[in-house]
RNA sequence: GGGCAGGUGGCGGAAUUGGUAGACGCGCUGGGCUUAGGACCCAGUGCUGAAAAAGGCGUGAGGGUUCGAAUCCCUCCCUGCCCACCA
C-alpha cells in the first residue's frame, strides 16, 4: 500500500499557508536567536533543480530543528534576480526582464512551497526591487564619498557574446563564468571599488571563521598576498631607473638579465637604434595578439640592446621585453635568475642567456638539477657565500638599504574590482557626468536612480550601455551647475545585490499605505546587532572567490562605517556538494540527465525527496543522482505511516528496557547529528529504529518521540500523524526529545575476543568485569581454546568493555 | 606546474577518530502472498571455500610503526575540484 502523501502534502501545505507561515516568523529581539540562510537563487526561468533541493532541504532541517530547542529563528528566502542569468535567458525568450522575472519567481516559490520548506515570507526581499536596489546604491555612494570608487580606463576581461565588461573572478580558464565564450581583453574605461584597500584584512579574518578550509585556501590564493622587495636597477647610458619586484632577495647574484613586460612604458623607450623596429614590431604583436587568453602560450621575448647594471656587482645586464612578465601586476619588471625560477630558465634556454647558480641545497654538495627553487644555501655570492637564504636575505636587504636601492613592498594578486557593466539588467550606477564639473554623485535624497522601463534593452556590443538611447533619462540637470548633464549608464555587476542582502532580511519592515503593505528597508544597527553574523550559511562552493568574497568586503567597509556591528557577515559556512546525473556527469540540459525535482515530488511525495537528497551521502561530498534508489525513503516513510496506525491502537502504557533504551539512543544520535550536519547517518539510525520496532508494541509516547525526530526530514507526514494522535499544535512548537539518560548506560557488554589481533569470539558480559574472572571465562570457551592449544601466551591487552587481545608466539 | 579534497562490496555510502570493516539504503538471489506485480512480507547477500562448517583473503599499490591500522608515518598510482606564466 501507498500511504496518501499527496493529500497530506496538500493539506499541510494549505494549512501552514493559511496561518500565513507565522509559525516560521522570526521575531526581532526575542531570545536566543539563529540565523540560517541559503545563498539566495537566480530565478532563471529554468526552475530549480536537485540542487537547490539539497542545499534548501539541508537548511529547512536545521531551522525545524532549532526552532523545536526553543531558539529564535531567522529562516529566510529571497531573489538575485539582476545580472547576466536572467537577462541573457529574458532576451532569449524575447522578453523585458523586468516582466519575466515575477513569473520565474511565482514558479520557484510554488516549487518551495511544494516541497514543504518553513521560509519567513514576511522577509522576502528581490534585488531588483526599487526598495531594495536604493540601499545597493545607497551603499555604493557611501563608498564612492569614503574614496573607493575610481574610473580607470583599463585592459579588461570582455565577453563578447554577453558583450559586457567582467570582473577577473567571472573568467574562468578563460571563458565567460555565465555563458562560456572565449573572452577577449579590451581596453574600457571601467568603474572600479578599491577590494584592494582590504586585501589584508580579507585575509587575516579568514582565521576567525568557521569555513571550510579550501574555501579559505581558494580566498587566500585568490588573494595571493606576497611580500617581497623592490629593487632599483640603473639602466646604463641613462638616468631612468627600472624597479624589480622579487621575493627571493638571496638569489640576487644569480641575475643574469632583466625582463619587463611589453607594456611597461620603458619597453619602447630603451630599446636602442638597432633594436628598435624589432622591439616595436614585438610589442605590436603583442597587443594584437593578447585579446585571447591563451593558456599554453609559448614564451616569446626580444632584446632591447640596453644594459641594466647589477645593484651589487655593477655587472651589466641585458634588458628583454617578454610576454611572461605580467604587465599589471607589481612593478611589471623581473630580474631574470635563471638558475633558480622555472620561467626565467625556460627564457634563458631559449634565448641562449647566461644561467648562474647561486643557490646550494647544502653546504657540503652544490650539484643539484637546475632550475633549483628551493631555498638553500648561497654560493658564488661574494661576501654572502655560505649563509642560509634566510640570513643572506637580511643581510643582502641591509646592504642594499645603505645604497638606498631597495624597499620592502606587499603586492596582492587581488586586482580592483571592476564594477560596471554595459549591460540593461543592473542597478544603475547613481553617478552623474557634467561635461563642467566633472562626475557628480547623484545626491541621497534622489535615491533611487530607477532603471527606465525601455523596449531595447539588448546589449549595444559597442561598449556603450542600452540605457544610452534613453534620452529623457539619461539627461540631466547637473546638481552643481544646473546646466545639462547626462546619468551614468552603465549599471551594477550582478553581485552587487548579493552582497548585503542577508542585511536586507533583517532590515526589512512595511508601511500601511491605504490597505496595502508596502515594503520598506530601513536601516536598523539594533536589528542588526541582534540578527548577525549568520550562523548557518548554506550553499554552493562556485562562489568561493566571488559572492563570498565581495560580500565580506562590502561588509568590511559598512563595518567601518559603523552601520554593523560584526567584522564579518557569515560564521559558518557549508557547502553542499554538486549532484551528479545518473551517468555520472554534471547535469545539464544539452547532455539531457537533469533531474527534475517536479516529477520526483508528483512520484514519491516531498517528504521521500527530501529524506533521500540528505541520506544520499554526506552533505558536502559530490553525489551521484540514483533514481531507483528513492525507493528506500519512500519504503521507509510507507512504513511509518502504518506503525502509526498501529500505534494508535495500542494500550501499552509503558514501555520495556530495551525500547527505552533505544529510542533514547536514537535521540541522543539524531540530536547530535544533526546538529553536526551529518544527516544521511541520522536518517539511517532512525531506519534502523523502524526495523527495531517492526515485530513489537510500542507506547504512543515513544512513538511520538520518534516522529519528532523525524519531523524536520519529513515534516508533512509528522504534522499529519500528529495531528492524528489528536493534537493540535504545529511540530515547529513542540519542544525536541531530551535524553534520559539513564537508559543510555549499559549493564551488559559486547566483549570482542581477539587472537593476535584477529576476531576469533565474542561474548556477552557484564559490565565492569575484572580482568582475572573474564579472562578464566574466556580460556575455557571452545573457540579460545581451539587457538590457544599448545600455545603460550605472550601478552594479553585488556581494554575494558570493549577488547581482549591474546598475542601468541 | 601549484593548492585542496578523496580512493572501502555490483552501486550510494557507514565505521564512536587506533579496537567487531561493510551500519543504513539500492540492487540481486530464494521463498511467501497474489489473477498479476516494478506492491507488500520473510530469509540471504564482500570475495574464496562446489552446499554447510572450519579456514583463508580483504578498505587504490607497496613498505613501516603497533598486541592491533580503512584510520598514524614514508614512497608511488589514480580521480575530482579550484587556481594557474603573480617573479
Amino acid at each position: 500500500m501507498i500511504y496518501p502523501f499527496k493529500k497530506i502534502e496538500k493539506k499541510w501545505q494549505k494549512i501552514w499557508q493559511k496561518n500565513n507561515f507565522k509559525t516560521w516568523q522570526g521575531k526581532d529581539f526575542v531570545g536566543k536567536k539563529i540565523y540560517i540562510l541559503d545563498m539566495f537563487p537566480y530565478p532563471s526561468g529554468e526552475g530549480l533543480h536537485v540542487g537547490h533541493v539539497e542545499n534548501f532541504v539541508a537548511s529547512d532541517i536545521l531551522a525545524r530543528y532549532y526552532r523545536m530547542k526553543g531558539f529564535n529563528v531567522l529562516h529566510p528566502m529571497g531573489w538575485d534576480a539582476f545580472g547576466l542569468p536572467a537577462e541573457n535567458y529574458a532576451i532569449k525568450k524575447k522578453k523585458n526582464p523586468m516582466s519575466f522575472v515575477p513569473q520565474n519567481i511565482k514558479r520557484y516559490k510554488e516549487q518551495i512551497k511544494n516541497l514543504g520548506l518553513s521560509y519567513d515570507w514576511e522577509r522576502e526581499i528581490n534585488t531588483t526591487e526599487a526598495y531594495y536596489y536604493y540601499w545597493t546604491q545607497w551603499i555604493f555612494l557611501r563608498m564612492y564619498h569614503s574614496g573607493l570608487v575610481y574610473e580607470k580606463e583599463a585592459p579588461i576581461n570582455f565577453c563578447p557574446s554577453c558583450k559586457t565588461g567582467l570582473a577577473n573572478e567571472e573568467v574562468l580558464d578563460g571563458n565567460c563564468e555565465r555563458c562560456g565564450q572565449k573572452t577577449e581583453i579590451k581596453k574600457l574605461k571601467q568603474w572600479h571599488l578599491r577590494i584592494t584597500a582590504y586585501a589584508d584584512r580579507l585575509l587575516e579574518d579568514l582565521d576567525t571563521l568557521d569555513w571550510p578550509e579550501n574555501i579559505k585556501e581558494m580566498q587566500r590564493n585568490w588573494i595571493g598576498r606576497s611580500e617581497g622587495y623592490e629593487i632599483d636597477f640603473k639602466i646604463k647610458d641613462s638616468e631612468e631607473v627600472l624597479k624589480v619586484f622579487t621575493t627571493r632577495l638571496d638569489t640576487i647574484f644569480g641575475v643574469t638579465f632583466l625582463v619587463i613586460s611589453p607594456a611597461h612604458p620603458f619597453a619602447l623607450n630603451i630599446a636602442k637604434e638597432d633594436y628598435y623596429l624589432n622591439v616595436e614590431e614585438y610589442i605590436n604583436n603583442y597587443f594584437q595578439n593578447r585579446n585571447l587568453k591563451n593558456f599554453d602560450q609559448e614564451i616569446t621575448g626580444v632584446f632591447t640592446g640596453s644594459y641594466a647594471s647589477h645593484p651589487i656587482t655593477g655587472e651589466s645586464l641585458p634588458i628583454w621585453v617578454s610576454n611572461y612578465v605580467v604587465e599589471d601586476y607589481a612593478t611589471s619588471c623581473v630580474m631574470g635568475v635563471p638558475a633558480h625560477n622555472n620561467f626565467d630558465y625556460k627564457f634563458a634556454k631559449k634565448f641562449i642567456l647566461k644561467i648562474h647558480q647561486v643557490i646550494s641545497p647544502s653546504l657540503e654538495n652544490s650539484q643539484v638539477e637546475l632550475p633549483y627553487e628551493e631555498k638553500g644555501y648561497l654560493i658564488n655570492s661574494f661576501d654572502f657565500d655560505h649563509l642560509d637564504s634566510k640570513s643572506a636575505e637580511e643581510k643582502i636587504y641591509e646592504y642594499l638599504k645603505k645604497e638606498n636601492l631597495i624597499k620592502k613592498t606587499v603586492y596582492y594578486r587581488l586586482r580592483d574590482w571592476i564594477f560596471s557593466r554595459q549591460r540593461y539588467w543592473g542597478e544603475p550606477i547613481p553617478l552623474i557626468r557634467c561635461s563642467n564639473c566633472g562626475i557628480i554623485p547623484v545626491s541621497e535624497k534622489d535615491l533611487p536612480v530607477t532603471l527606465p522601463k525601455v523596449k531595447n534593452y539588448q546589449p549595444t556590443g559597442t561598449g556603450e550601455s542600452p540605457l544610452k538611447n534613453i534620452l529623457w533619462w539619461v539627461k540631466i540637470k547637473c546638481p552643481q551647475c544646473q546646466k545639462w548633464a547626462e546619468r551614468e549608464t552603465q549599471t551594477m555587476p550582478q553581485w552587487a545585490g548579493s552582497c548585503w542582502y542577508y542585511l536586507a532580511y533583517v532590515l526589512k519592515i512595511y508601511k500601511k499605505k491605504k490597505n496595502k503593505k508596502i515594503p520598506l528597508i530601513k536601516w536598523d544597527k539594533n536589528k542588526i546587532a541582534y540578527w548577525l553574523p549568520v550562523d548557518i550559511y548554506i550553499g554552493g562552493a562556485e562562489h568561493a572567490v566571488l559572492h563570498l568574497l565581495y560580500a565580506r568586503f562590502w561588509h568590511k567597509f559598512l563595518f567601518d562605517q559603523k552601520l554593523v556591528s560584526t567584522k564579518e557577515p557569515f560564521q559558518k559556512l557549508i557547502n553542499q556538494g554538486i549532484i551528479l546525473g545518473p551517468d555520472g556527469e554534471k547535469m545539464s540540459k544539452s547532455r539531457g540527465n537533469v533531474v527534475n525535482p517536479d516529477d520526483l515530488i508528483k512520484k514519491y511525495g516531498a517528504d521521500s525527496l527530501r529524506i533521500y537528497e540528505m541520506f544520499m551521502g554526506s552533505l558536502s561530498e559530490v553525489k551521484k543522482w540514483d533514481s531507483s534508489a528513492i525507493m528506500g525513503p519512500f519504503r521507509f516513510l510507507n512504513r511509518v505511516w502504518l506503525i502509526s496506525k498501529r500505534v494508535k491502537k495500542t494500550r501499552i502504557r509503558k514501555d520495556n528496557f530495551e525500547v527505552l533504551k533505544t529510542i533514547n539512543r536514537l535521540i541522543k544520535k539524531v540530536t547530535n547529528d544533526i546538529e553536526n550536519l551529518k544527516y544521511n547517518t541520522a536518517i539511517s539510525a532512525m531506519m534502523e529504529f523502524l526495523n527495531f520496532i517492526s515485530d513489537k508494541s510500542i507506547s504512543k509516547i515513544t512513538w511520538l518521540k520518534f516522529i519528532k525526530l523525524l519531523y524536520p526530514f519529513a515534516p508533512h507526514l509528522c504534522q499529519e500523524i500528529w495531528s492524528s494522535f489528536g493534537y493540535k499544535s504545529f511540530l515547529d512548537k513542540e519542544k525536541w526529545p531530551s535524553v534520559d539518560e539513564r537508559y543510555l548506560e549499559e549493564e551488559k557488554i559486547f566483549l570482542i575476543v581477539q587472537i593476535n589481533g584477529k576476531k576469533r569470539d565474542e561474548l556477552e558480559a557484564n559490565k565492569e568485569i575484572e580482568f582475572e574472572k573474564l579472562k578464566e571465562i574466556i580460556l575455557n570457551r571452545p573457540k579460545v581454546k581451539k587457538y590457544l592449544d599448545k600455545k603460550k601466551i605472550k601478552k594479553i591487552i585488556f581494554i575494558k568493555n570493549k577488547l581482549i587481545n591474546f598475542v601468541l608466539d
